[in-house]
DNA sequence: CTGTTAGCGCGTTCAC
DNA sequence: GTGAACGCGCTAACAG
């Protein structure tokens, strides 16, 4: 590799003058400047910016540790962390934690890697990097999980009792998605809920029991199943709901897999959908685009969330953040397709 | 940020003594050792990677260039590379050109952004990266895009006609799947392409004729439909080919998207699938676990091919690659699912 | 005003 | 176990 010497050299000036024409241009006659560029473009010379950085104590890099790549929004939150960060000269170091092959299912216990993560974190502050942005897998509570860290760090997809997180808001998606029905006319709307434990949903479960209450519609317990995030109990909670007497007339899900049991269902009763039930999903999931009838369902901000999460960092790393940031919450956005339907 | 002065100070010893205690203990004496070893744990110090780097020459980092990282494809070859440069310490540098933001769908024209991609192998390069890995959006030819690089490199979901790449074999996947279909007796196989200009879609073709070959099965250029690689084509070709007077009795879909297509049609003309047609597709795709019936499909080998690259790549910086190495191509591995049965 | 000299950043490694 | 040169580019201070 060539270095700024032998650019010197061969332009018969000073390191320091190459070095000006790279960083402060005006500095240099039109003359030189041009000489020192050309040989610079001959000979493909490109500045060590390991020794920049170790001089400038600055390496415009940021650390992005994902839990799992792999899992469905991650990627498209890089890609919003990505163009932030190109934006405005930041570079991203990589670090993919592999949850799920690591540790399986467990990844509640935050305990079983804590390990893990003090490594990565390790790795990444050693490599200078100037912030890290954290990408959870799965929306939780991870607090605990990283030391306090000398550089700023953003959470998304998940949060922490004390830390900045950029997370989507969950209550005003599914006030959204009921309200949309409740314009629709439909007054009896089914939900099936995910486990019970997880915070986003009892969120969802706010927001459709709000859209409820301000149409005067009492919360009827008998339209609430609660399943665990997967197809099958979509299915069953879809025949119970189904097989109601005065069954209703719209269903929401909590996410696309167990919509997608709903359809199951309905198919199975011989019911049209959006005929004679409406369906609403939640995650609009590749999958949910290829149903039949194609879903209505709830898109997630995941590369707003991944550009306002390198937004902040960056902010703070440069010490122009106002404070008062915390839990920061983005609006979803509902994706109409052919599985609602309207009421008299 | 503590450094190495700063140990050695508190620990009364030179800046030699805390560095072989971090790289070379056996050279110090347990009792100075233990000293030290109290003294960075103390402190959290973490040895400045940049300074190593600038010192060793080495950077351990491989530059990982994705088309674009929200293409399906894309994380599960990044989880490959990762696991495998992790357990050889190497770490990544991740560029994301977003090829389908930044300049549509005109990605075939390599021409549009040989610039793009020179500036990021510049930072890349400047960034001290020591081989670099190109992902593709889209398994094709892009010779011409990266210039000659001073560090090995590695292209996967893509090929030039120069350098290292690493793919799935086609050819050898679509044979065992057309095997499969032929072992359970179907004789009457229909095909759905997609784009006939591409190099997967003629590879698979080979592949099914040289498994109908080998069981003296002439190609019937009747059971041959073309489609664009969509869900719509994939339903229009099916439904040509379910309406044949001699309709075959399995269709293989040259993806997961047409398959969907097919699955439509066989539901409009009240055919049931696998009874009436066996249905096969490829890419493993979610959506392919999603259709009714879960569709059987060929699953690609994208982690692998991340890890191969990486592999692939590591050796070449070491030096130890065999050079007869170029088109590395992976064995396919067939899901099946309940989209498929057997005939008499 | 243009361009040069020289020291610095931080950890490594060789000669002593 | 230590002193000191070294890697490469940056930049303050200075000379012409």
């Amino acid at each position: 590799m060539t270095t700024i010497k032998e650019i010197a050299k061969l332009a018969n000036v000073s390191t320091a003058t190459v070095s000006y024409v790279l960083n402060e241009p005006d500095k240099i006659s039109a003359e030189t400047r041009e000489k020192v560029i050309r040989i610079i473009e001959q000979t493909n010379f490109k500045p060590n910016s390991i020794a920049k950085s170790l001089k400038v104590k600055k390496t415009n890099t940021l650390g992005i540790i994902t839990e799992d790549i792999t899992v469905f929004n991650t990627p498209e939150i890089i890609d919003g962390i990505d163009e932030y960060a190109e934006k405005n000269n930041y570079y991203i170091l990589l670090e993919n934690v592999r949850l799920f092959k690591r540790i399986g299912n467990n990844y509640k216990d935050t305990s079983k890697f804590v390990g893990v993560i003090r490594e990565i974190t390790g790795v990444l502050l050693s490599k200078q990097v100037e912030g890290i942005i954290y990408i959870g897998a799965h929306c939780r509570d991870v607090s605990g999980l990283i030391d306090k860290l000398p550089v700023p760090t953003v959470y998304t997809y998940c949060y922490t009792d004390s830390d900045i997180s950029v997370n989507y808001d969950d209550e005003s998606a599914a006030y959204q998605i009921t309200k949309h029905l409740l314009k629709l006319n439909h007054k009896q709307i089914g939900i099936i809920t995910g486990l019970m434990d997880s915070a986003q949903c009892q969120d969802r479960l706010k927001g459709y029991q709000r859209a409820l209450y301000e149409h005067n519609i009492l919360f009827n317990p008998e339209y609430m199943k609660v399943g665990n995030w997967e197809r099958e109990t979509g299915y069953t909670a879809g025949k119970e709901l189904l097989s109601l007497s005065n069954r209703p007339t719209a269903i929401f899900a909590l996410n696309d897999y167990m919509a997608g049991g709903v359809i199951d269902a309905a198919g199975e009763l011989g019911l049209n959908i959006p005929r004679d039930v409406s369906l609403v999903g939640f995650d609009n999931r590749e999958c949910s685009y290829s149903y039949t009838p194609k879903l209505t369902t709830m898109g997630l901000p995941l590369n707003a969330m991944g550009a306002k999460s390198a937004e902040i960092l960056i902010n703070l790393i440069n010490h122009r953040q106002k404070d008062h940031l915390k839990n920061v919450k983005l609006k979803c956005e509902l994706f109409q397709r052919k599985s609602v339907g309207g009421l008299l």
